[in-house]
RNA sequence: GCUGCUGUGGCUCAGUGGUAGAGCGCACCCUUGGUAAGGGUGAGGUCGAAAGUUCGAUUCUUUCCGGCGGCACCA
């Protein structure tokens, strides 16, 4: 018989009848191997551990308790429930079920939709499943064949999947019992391997291929977990995360509330405000910092301008239009003529700015022009991408755009992402995702000037030392763009930081500056903006903080409380000094107990209270409660005031 | 925009085919208390909107609007 050499991660070598499978190889190792391992990884490809190994290779044994074993799990866990939804509710389509951060989910096609009570169910279906204990059976099928047979049984998504798969590939069908599925695998020998460390969360729609103009998807998520504890452990860290919501947050303290009648856009509250000036002031001193000037321009602009730009084709169904016109003030009669000119608010900075670049002339002398501006855009968003500070249709970038040569853009966008990693540093944010968005298929502008556009970008990123990913195919029409994500309480990524090259709009609205040579040239345009909306960061700092944000950022950054009402006098005399002093101080001197003083500004997350009773009058001292700790420090109030004066310090 | 769920005092939530309740908060009174809720009294709600079924709808049905989750779109 053949012999076959497997060559062991440590480097060790063996030989072994041809056809071997991983679980034999495991065996022959020792018995509790061949117990914990789930799947074997072969050369570069996870395979069933039953799956005959036909030639030399490297084998690696993967076990359950790994994190290559607890995807195992996850995706095994997405095809039982789909097993479990076949056979409770006959007729139902399968379609995919990929693992996701967490957990899984699998999209279904059905006529009625399910309901979260179905959840239960299905739940209970599957435990009965992973205790039947069947194995996962790999079959490779002959494609027509399998076409056929999902044809046959009513599955057209599941037929049309296989349909677009690469001609070359195996068409691998899995077997567990009575039922079965198309997948790539692999699987771990039995459902019983899964456990029982799962729950499905949530049903939602998703459309058919992530295209809007085809099928809505009934999708259920689960999550799965090695063992009980581990479950445990994670449900528990979802609920503490929906604590730290920024939109539970705003109101609990007070920070900004939205209505109906102001869909999508924010009533930012006194306390709010204070946030939202504090950053803007520091990323003002920021942008000064590095070479910037800020500007303002209008809100709303005629649309001859937009037609220019070219938003008004591209973005019209994101803008809103104002006619510029008298309204109908009679009682009956439409309000509007119709026949008016139009006029647009504005849903980007870009023409405008371009506008004040245009006025004079511009020598090459002159570049890069950092542009800068805290413009209230408008856009309308669809209803139901409105999500309170993250998503919202009034905001404010702290937009700016850079116009330079092409032989500066590298420079430019070197200085712009260490600009932006020192803030994001300054804002406590370590984890930010870097992605850069390539070419569409439908694009302005030649191969070639795209090319020099992505390596700029590529360039700049790895001088400035920062890791990314690449997104083929996501870039604007104008140009490759940089994406600076960060993440909410719960997990979920928006994008905050941008960088875009655009070569489209400067010849739109025909930029130009006088050449070394005494000849017109267009400058490049970058747009880039480092928190991205004011509105959008200030929601991601909220839940990044669960509310108890910096010093510098807190809308009440002490507060003197009293013990008895002998010590209002001299509480007030403190508060005058604090206020004087520039800090944002609260008094309280109401008429209750000190505990309940102290548990309603711990609620509140007032980072610091001086507590002051009769003693502390006396003695010209304060005995000082920082939140989150049970300790009090007695200090002398000039003292004090001095080193937290200091500690409020904003970090640039 | 699509889709599932949802909508009761400022907030968190009970509840019912016969027009509503709790806790917190708020107001007033008592209490001057040393570091996460002292006590009492009181005010406050067209039960998201409209239509329908019914003798009668906050409760059932339909439509619309908002909120939440997800998808699509995007900072």
């Amino acid at each position: 018989m053949d012999q076959i050499t497997v060559i062991f991660p440590d480097g060790s070598e063996r030989s072994f009848d041809k056809g071997v499978s991983g679980l034999e190889i495991a065996e022959s190792i020792a018995k509790s191997l061949a117990k914990a391992s789930v799947a074997v990884q072969v050369g570069d490809e996870l395979w069933d551990l039953s799956r005959p190994i036909n030639g030399d290779s490297s084998v690696n044994l993967i076990k359950r308790d790994g994190d290559e074993g607890l995807e195992l799990i996850r995706h095994d866990t997405a095809h039982v429930m789909a097993q479990a939804v076949q056979e409770l509710f006959p007729g139902t389509q399968v379609t995919i079920g990929p693992n996701i951060e967490n957990g899984f989910f699998y999209d279904f096609g059905r006529k009625e939709p399910f309901s979260t009570d179905d959840l239960e169910i299905i739940e209970k279906r599957m435990h009965d499943i992973i205790n039947r204990g069947d194995a996962f059976v790999r079959e490779v099928w002959d494609r027509n064949t399998a076409i056929a047979y999902f044809k046959d049984k009513g599955e057209d998504f599941k037929a049309e999947l296989i349909e677009d798969l690469p001609g070359d590939e195996d068409i691998s069908i899995y077997r567990q019992g009575e039922w079965l599925d198309l997948c790539r695998g692999p699987h771990m020998p039995t459902t019983k391997h899964i456990g029982h460390a799962f729950k499905l969360t949530k049903v939602a729609g998703a459309y058919w291929r992530g295209d809007s103009s085809k099928a809505m998807l009934t999708r259920i998520y689960g999550t799965a977990w090695r063992d009980e504890k581990e479950l445990a452990a994670y449900l528990e860290m979802v609920e503490e995360a929906e604590k730290r919501d920024h939109r539970k947050l705003g109101r609990e303290m007070n920070l900004f509330h939205m209505q109906e009648e102001a869909q999508g856009s924010v009533f930012w509250h006194p306390k709010g405000y204070v946030i939202y000036n504090e950053m803007e002031g520091y990323i003002r001193r920021r942008l000064r910092g590095a070479g910037y000037s800020e500007v303002k321009t209008p809100m709303l602009i005629d649309n001859k301008l937009w037609e220019k730009s070219g938003h008004w084709g591209k973005f019209r169904e994101n803008m809103f239009v104002v006619p510029d016109e008298v309204p109908n003030t009679e009682e009956d009669g439409p309000v509007l003529s119709g026949k008016a000119r139009l006029m647009a608010l504005k849903p980007m900075n870009c023409p405008a700015h371009v506008q004040i670049f245009r006025q004079g002339i511009t020598s090459y002398r002159d570049l890069p022009i950092r542009m800068a501006e805290f413009g209230c855009c408008h856009r309308n968003e669809a209803h139901g991408a409105l999500h309170g500070l993250m998503r919202v249709r009034q905001m404010t970038q702290d937009d700016a755009h850079i116009f330079c040569r092409e032989d500066q853009v590298t420079s430019e966008s070197v200085a712009f992402c260490e600009l932006l990693h020192n803030v994001y540093k300054d804002l406590g944010f370590e984890g930010v995702e870097i992605k850069l968005a390539l070419r569409p298929d439908v694009r302005a502008g030649e191969d070639e000037v795209w090319d020099r556009a992505e390596k700029g970008l590529r360039d700049a990123l790895e001088q400035a030392g920062l890791e990314y990913e690449e997104l083929p195919n996501e870039g604007a029409f104008y140009g490759p763009k940089l994406e600076f994500h960060l993440k909410d309480a719960i997990g979920r990524t928006w994008q905050c930081g941008t960088l875009q090259l655009d070569f489209v709009l400067p010849e739109r609205l025909d930029a130009s500056y006088i050449g070394e040579d005494g000849s017109k040239h267009r400058p490049v345009m970058l747009h880039r903006a480092i928190l991205g909306t004011l509105e959008r960061f200030i929601g991601i700092m909220i839940e990044s903080y669960g509310g108890k944000l910096p010093l510098w950022l807190a809308p009440v950054q002490c507060v003197i409380a009293t013990i008895t009402g002998d010590a209002d006098e001299y509480a007030r005399k403190l508060y005058q000094k604090m206020f004087d002093a520039g800090l944002r101080v609260e008094l309280d001197t109401r008429n209750e107990k000190i505990n309940y003083k102290v548990r309603e500004h711990s609620v509140a997350k007032v980072p610091v209270m001086f507590v002051v009773g009769n003693r502390e009058a006396e003695e010209g001292t304060v005995a000082i409660r920082r939140l989150g700790s049970r300790d009090q420090e007695v200090v002398d109030f000039e003292k004090a005031l001095e080193s937290l004066a200091q500690s409020c310090k904003a970090p640039y």
